[in-house]
DNA sequence: ATAATGTCTTTTATCGTGAAAAAACAGTTT
DNA sequence: AAACTGTTTTTTCACGATAAAAGACATTAT
């Protein structure tokens, strides 16, 4: 029974597609084994985007200025700094900070060293159990998952936790978790709750004063979609992300931190579906862009009855989408 | 802003609460730091359970078939069987486990020896966070629960990701977490949510079919009832159990993991506001207990009106004894 | 042959440790 | 004096290690 999932496992290795193995010469990975406490990901991605910012200015701004900008703190904004200096980017002393070049691209740290140790779990995890052969009632082994994934047991198991609250996987006390797989059920369990939540903040969000800021977010929203409608052909898979702001937007209008919370649960499956699910993309995407037009229309209208019709309207095909994605399992998992 | 915080957690040791203080000979404990690894509580609790189940019988069944009874694995029962031997309660030959004599108190495993890590984490936690003075926006440290409670970091990180479904605490990206508090509007946004699922599930649950196993259930519980109410001038704090047990009930008949998942957080609030409000906790729970009596007979009537009405009625109670309980926050929270 | 016991291996739970990053403190500069 | 820089202390994050507990395998008894 477990058997299947270790499968899966292991032919994943196979693949190289492991965080610390193939693509890069083995010895000059951070993937030593010895005692690695911390990567330095925080550093190295606001290290980038600090680069980018260079492009556009001719000295940089005070330290806690910067540390605001970047979201990190001032220990790491030094750390940058020290290191632009080395490399001949910018001049520093003390308040004086000017760039002296450009930065090209090599100067930018490659974009595998920049994910958290979450993501790169999340991943790998999620790869898995999306390749197939991951079927209902298989065991995940912490230690096993570990090891393929090159990071410590710490990290599984606090992902995994993490993870549980998306419904998909289940600790069995004091012993292994439980995949519950990404089945039917599951599909129609999740927008159950999607329908009924988004259906109550739609109607709070019609019901909003005129004077809140949401409407401008939303005509904003709603130029963004015009936009992206007229170029379709080319620009079909940013829909994805306009999907996630519009109905977060909403969401957030139902003032309950379980509604708001639960959308992370959504966008993760969607995350995941997009990427895997290509068929008829541009299609499915041009529907739903007329759709979500209509919904903004009707939250415009401020009319309950308008909004509850494009809101089901909507919610049904993304449903129906989400379904006709998921292969029929086979094996029904006993209690 | 955090001091008030830690001044509660000092607070807190100076009372001798801690895990691994006074009240017990200091040297005696098994928190003296030095590479303790696990408690072996799994062991201690089965251990305890197994002394019970001594007094009914002349001799103990096959280690497997104990070994599922208590819910431990072969390996754990087996010491079990080994220290019964050792204290002269068994006589142990292989397949024969004959009785010798009945367990003595001092038998036993000391109840706090049989707790969880997550248990103990959990009771100090909310102790601090309905003791008062645990305001809303205060930050909370890892490190300092940690040592205060007198475990590793690691279980507390491992607790707070667990506990942070519950919406009373949220993570700031690479830093400390942030208490939400236990106010007014958590109480709304939670009880909005389980108006919602009961609603849903307590029309599924009317639904159906006759031969379901639920309506034996529901007829037990029915009795349990009207036996409680009988005597619910000694009886009345066993009131919150049975409370939760119907409640879970209704909501598996959603057959939606959310749904069901949800009721945790309910249980929780639940549980430590029983602990906590004791203010006429005697007349509470008799309403309580007629309102379920009236919610019972609509769910057997299967008349979706009626169902409606009853679940209604005692979700408003249930919601307004759980406001009165919240002392109004002084400090709103800023973003 | 089935189901138990006896033995060995693997996995989970928890800790201490150390580097990365944040936060606090102290001293400067405008 | 307010805002910045320089320095030090704390806290978070992630690891390897180890005892408890689970699980697998081998052996024996009914």
């Amino acid at each position: 029974m477990s058997l299947v999932f270790r499968k899966a496992i292991s032919l994943f290795r196979v693949m190289g597609t492991s965080y610390c193995a193939s693509n890069r010469p083995p010895q000059a990975t951070a993937c030593n084994g010895s005692g690695m406490s911390k990567s330095n990901n925080v550093y190295k991605d606001a290290y980038n985007r600090c680069l980018r910012l260079l492009d556009e200015t001719r000295s940089l701004p005070s330290e806690p200025e910067l540390g605001t900008l970047l979201g990190v703190s001032r220990t790491t904004v030094r750390t940058i700094l020290a290191r632009m200096e080395e490399t001949g980017l910018i001049a520093w002393n003390k308040r004086a900070k000017t760039v002296l070049r450009e930065p090209r691209p090599d100067d930018f740290f490659p974009e595998e060293e920049t994910d958290t140790l979450a993501e790169i779990i999340e991943r790998s995890f999620m790869r898995r159990l999306l390749a197939g052969g991951a079927e209902a009632g298989m065991q995940i082994n912490e230690l096993e998952l570990a090891r393929e994934i090159g990071v410590g047991t710490t990290s599984v198991r606090e992902f995994l936790i993490r993870f549980s609250r998306f419904g998909l996987i289940e600790k069995r006390r004091n012993s292994h978790w439980v995949l519950k797989g990404f089945t039917r059920a599951f599909a129609l369990e999740l927008t159950e709750i999607r329908e009924m939540f988004e259906l109550r903040s739609a109607a709070a969000f019609a019901a909003l004063p005129q004077d809140s800021a949401v409407w401008a977010d939303l005509d904003r929203l709603e130029d963004e979609h015009r936009q992206l409608a007229s170029e379709i052909a080319k620009r079909f898979n940013e829909f994805s992300e306009l999907d996630e702001r519009l109905h977060r937007l909403i969401h957030r209008a139902s003032h309950n931190r379980f509604i708001v919370d639960f959308y992370d649960v959504i966008a993760m499956i969607f995350h995941y579906h997009y990427q895997w699910n290509k068929a008829q993309e541009r299609e499915r995407n041009e529907v739903a862009i007329g759709e979500h037009l209509v919904y903004i229309e009707a939250l415009k209208s401020r009319d309950l009855g308008k909004v509850d019709a494009a809101c089901r309207k909507h919610l049904k095909s993304a449903r129906q989408t989400l379904l006709t994605s998921i292969p029929e399992s086979r094996s029904p998992q006993k209690s």
